[in-house]
Order: C-alpha cells, then structure tokens, then sequence
DNA sequence: AATGAATGAGCGTTCATTCAT
DNA sequence: GATGAATGAACGCTCATTCAT
C-alpha cells in the first residue's frame, strides 16, 4: 500500500467523479472534500478545474489504451483482435453501467473556452484511430475500413450508454465481422 | 411573420441556446434575458429548467425526425432512403459546425436527477430505431440489419462531432452500402 | 352541502394552511391551487394576503370564543366555567397536537408593515381578557385575578406548543385552581 | 474595542435582525450586507441559514441564562430570587419594547424541515425548567409549583409582547407571590 | 509546500402583486 | 365576476478562483 502524493489523490478522486457523475456536476470541492486535500493545495497543483480534467483525460488514455492492448493481446492474428475489441468494450461497458466514453461525454457539454480539454479528446481518438488502422495494415482498403470500424466503435458506446444496454455492442461487432470478412 | 407567444419565445431561444452552448452551459438569466421574458413569466409556463429541456426534445424530436423524413422522401426504394439517410446526416452536421446530436449531448454530463430528460432521449432514439427498421421491412435479417445500422448513425454523429469532420459520416455510409448490400 | 362561495373557499383554505403550515410559510399560490381559485378572482375578493389573514382571524376569533364558550356552558357557576377553560384548552391543543394559538403565532414573525394583522391579535386577546373577566365580576379582586388567570392561559398555550405536551395545561389549571380558592 | 471575526460579526448581525425582525422577514442578503461580508464567505461558516439561527439561538441561550442568573444573584434565598426573577423579565422585555421571546418567537412561524432549530428551543426551555426547578429544591410540592411558575413566566412573555405592556408581568408576579406563599 | 478564509458572480427558484381581456 | 399571463424583486445557495499567512 503505497502513499499517494497530493497530487495523484486529487487525479485519481477526480477521475472517479468526472468519469462517473460528470465534469459539470462535479466541483471543486467535492474533490477537495473527498481527496482530502485543502483547496490552496490543489491549486498549487493545478492552475484551474480544467488542468484536472487534461490530467484525468491523460490517465484516463493510457489506462483505457493499456486496458484494450491487453485484453486482445492473446488473439493469434488481427482480424481476430479486431473482433475481440467489441467484447472488450462489452466487458468494459457493462462493468460501468454502461457510463459510456469519458473522452466522449466531456465534450458534449463543455464551457466554450476550455480548449485543452478538446484536444485531450481528439488526442485520444486519434490514437484509438492509429490503434485500429495498424490492426489493418495488411487490407487493401485499411483506410476505409478502418474508420468504419471506429465509427462501430464509438456508436456501440455512444448508443449502449443511451440504451444501457448491450445491444448495440452486439450489433456491431456483427456489422464488424462483416465487414472484415 | 408571425408574432411569437411568450412560450414559444422562450422554447425557441432555450432550444438554439441548449444546443449550440450545451445544457449545463446555458443559465436560466441568459434564457430569459434572450427571449426577452421575465422570470416568473418563464416559470409560469415551466416548473423548472428540465422542464424546459423536455420542451426543447420535444420539439427537437417533431423537427428531427420530419427533416429525415423529407430529405429521403424522394427516393424510390427503402434501401436507398436508408443510405439517402447518412447524406442527410452529412448535409445536415455540416450546416451546424458538427455540434452533434442534442440527444447524445444533453444526456453525457446531466445532473443525476433529471430523469425526464433521459426519458425524452431514449424516446427518441427509440423513434428513429422504429424508422430504420421499418425501412428494413422486407429483409429476413431486418432486427440485426437495422441495429447496425443505427450503430453507425449514432457513430457518426458523435464521432464527426469529435472530429470536426465528415469523414466519419462518409465511413458510416460506405459501411452500411456494404451491410445492405 | 352547501356550495360555497368563492370568499369562503379561500378564507377556508388559507385559514387551514395559515394556522397549521404558518403565515410565512403559506404562499398565495399555495391558497389557490387548493381552494381551486384563479389568481386574479383571489385579488378581487381581498386586497392582499395580509387581508386574508385578517378574514382569517376574524372567523377564528369568532369560532374560537363560541367554542370555549359552549365547552364551559354545562358548568354550574363561573369559579367551575374558569377552571373547566383549562380542560377546553387540553381538548382543543391536544386535537390539533399542540400547534398553539393561531394569534400567538402569527405576531411572532410578522413583516414589520403589517398592522391590521397585529390589531386583529389585540381585539381577540381583548376579548379574551373581557370574558375571563367577566366570569370574576362578584369577587372583590376581579382585575387582578382575571390577568394572573389570563397569563396562564397564553402561558400554557405557548409552553405546550414548544414542550408538545400537557403538562403545561396542567400546571396552569392546578394554579388556576388555587388563586381561585 | 476588538476586532471581530467574520463568524462572530455574521452571528451578532443574525442575532439583531432575527431577534427583532423576525426569522422569516430577514434575509440572507440583509445579514451579509449588515455584517459586511460576502455571500459566499458566510457560507464558509455556516451551511444553511437554518445554521445561522442555532448558533444565534445557542450564543442567546447564553446570554439569557447568565443576564436571569446574575439578575437574581443578590437576593437572599432562594424563594426571593424565583420573584425577583419576574422583575428581571419587566427589565429586559420593557427594554426591548416588548420584542418577546426569542426562542418562542423562532417556532411560531418556521419551514416544516427545521428541526434543528426546534431542538434548540427545547434545550433553551428545558434548562430554565432545571433552573426554576433547582430554585425550589426544598419545597416538597416542587415539581407541581415549578411547572405552574414556568407557565406564568411564559405567559407573561408571550402577552406582554401582545398586548405591548408590562401588566401581564406584573400580573404573573403577582400570582408567584401567591402561589409560593 | 501547505492552508483556511474570503470573494464576485451566478445558480435555479419563489414571492406577492398587477395587467389586459 | 372571473381569468391566465406577466412582472420586479428577492429568495437561499453554489460556483471556480484568489488571498494572506
């Protein structure tokens, strides 16, 4: 059990409470509160709310990144990862209530200002996107295929959290054999 | 042009404001202070701002839904409606900067209690399925057929909204030529 | 069953919600809505919620006094009429589980304008004063023993509004009884 | 002349205006601008307005229990200090132009949830019970008599603020007198 | 490095009353 | 006689941020 740093509760409090209840109904000192820190030492930490959420984005990135990687990693070739990335999100999905994408769901309601935010979110997409095409380098028509993959992929998500169910992460990996096939 | 009651002065501006800026990003005092109303006039005609949100999909929903509707109109078969539908997507994302779906947005980042709110989503996302499906009348794989397919509307809209681009609504069209050929 | 009058409806009501909820805590809406009045129909009847209040205590004023006054008719002789006052006071208090005086309270916290609802308290605590008095007229020290008795009577009111018991009243019919032996 | 804290300037602002105003007629707005602090410094030390009036209710309780104490602290025994007490309630409430009681004022009028401030007034009520009752120790119908002295002292209270006059105090000192004869 | 106190601006909501018909 | 619509003012409270120590 090792002690955290001031600054590593705060992210991983944070984490919890933006991914789970939200960026706009969780505030500061909620964080503080629950993190146990005094508010003048997380923002010595952390210039504004919007630093915390680019540093729970950036965690958020390599956990869900390092989280894919893994669960597809026993698969012999990469159609097969491929596949196996839907019931990677079923098994993520259902873990959470179906809660949804933490990239997607802070910017569908962000302050007009908060641009670094949105680049956290386009970062990571574009590494799921690099992720997905690599999968695919020996198709002819990688590219094509592989942005019809991400848009299963981010509409299994975006439709399972509206829903809260598995079906629409059914349906694509359906619609994504097809299409590999 | 017609002169507009208080109602729907404030339905209209609420609903550009919600939109465009988000939910949680529009305040009651901008509302009332745009649609030129006081504010015990607004809550005559609203209990609360979810109130109003749930105006706003409403009516969101009706023109939605009719917009689909026309634009596909003039197609001869439901299989070219279908994919006539992700150009209605494309013309229609575009036009609003990919501001995304009002439905997706409203429900990513919502105060745990507005569940009517989450009602009127689910209301219409269930309306659009019964759509897509019953444009899929005549195929023996309609329930599987048509789920994919709205995977991939849903994926392109959030997607494209991340993006700032079409190419996610183009690769939803390739993808569902392909599934419905 | 007769039908009443609109008047009547919302001095009913309020007089139901003003006594058990309290004045502040009763808002003019809250009287329409449950006498089912229009707004504006309430405003042509009175000039304003203190004017309801004094409509309010009026009739109270005039139901309270005939209740005490047929609680005591059985009663032999004044001395006995004075004592069996505090059994009415028991009766009455632990029917209503102890919500006071509507006179009482509705001064403690009054909006520093409203007069009429002060002289209304006055005139009813007046005649309060003249029928206890009045039951004291043959005994030689009527004046002061009408008051001792009369702050009894406020004392128990407001000691068991606070305690919500009756030991108070009961206290103050022992002490009754013994200044008037 | 020493410098006051910021709580201590809110809750002797509070005590003024809910003493003499009344709870529901003064607002929060009134007490920062009064005490010269910001919104939202106050709520750094109190959490709800319902807060602010226990800790008024607690510093008056205070107050109260010591001006009573040492009002009465020279007379002889025990039995001179229990009158002596109904001259130190002409003092205070001719004082206050007959503002009443605090603690019974506070509940007349108050929002269903308060219970908190309900407590307080108990407390408040239950130790000047101890303290009446402790006054009598060494008679043997102490509990009777003590509790018809409390009934006469709140009484005295409560009319004298309706009727804006010291005859009920004086008319409950005068019953004392006879009841501890 | 760490902190509790303080802040201006804004939140969503309700008040008693008046107006136009 | 009756009404729904409209209102300015105030309500109690929370926001993300900064200051003084």
């Amino acid at each position: 059990m090792k002690k955290q740093s001031v600054k590593e509760r705060i992210v991983e409090t944070a984490s919890d409470l933006f991914y789970n209840n939200g960026y706009n109904q969780t505030g500061i000192n909620q964080i503080i509160a629950e993190a146990s820190v005094a508010k003048a030492s997380m923002y010595q930490h952390f210039r504004s709310k919007e630093d915390i959420a680019v540093a729970y984005l950036k965690q958020r990135h390599i956990n869900w990144m390092g989280s894919l990687t893994e669960f597809v990693s026993n698969e012999k070739n990469n159609n097969e990862k491929l596949i196996k990335s839907f019931d990677f999100l079923q098994t993520w999905l259902s873990g959470v209530n179906y809660r949804g994408c933490g990239f997607q769901n802070i910017i569908c309601d962000l302050p007009k200002e908060q641009q670094k935010i949105k680049d956290q979110v386009v970062l990571h997409k574009n590494d799921v996107k690099k992720l997905i095409h690599s999968l695919l380098e020996d198709k002819n028509n990688q590219e094509e295929l592989g942005n019809e993959l991400l848009v299963l992929i981010e509409g299994a998500i975006i439709l399972s959290q509206i829903q809260k169910s598995d079906w629409p992460i059914i349906a694509a990996k359906n619609a994504a054999i097809k299409l590999l096939s």
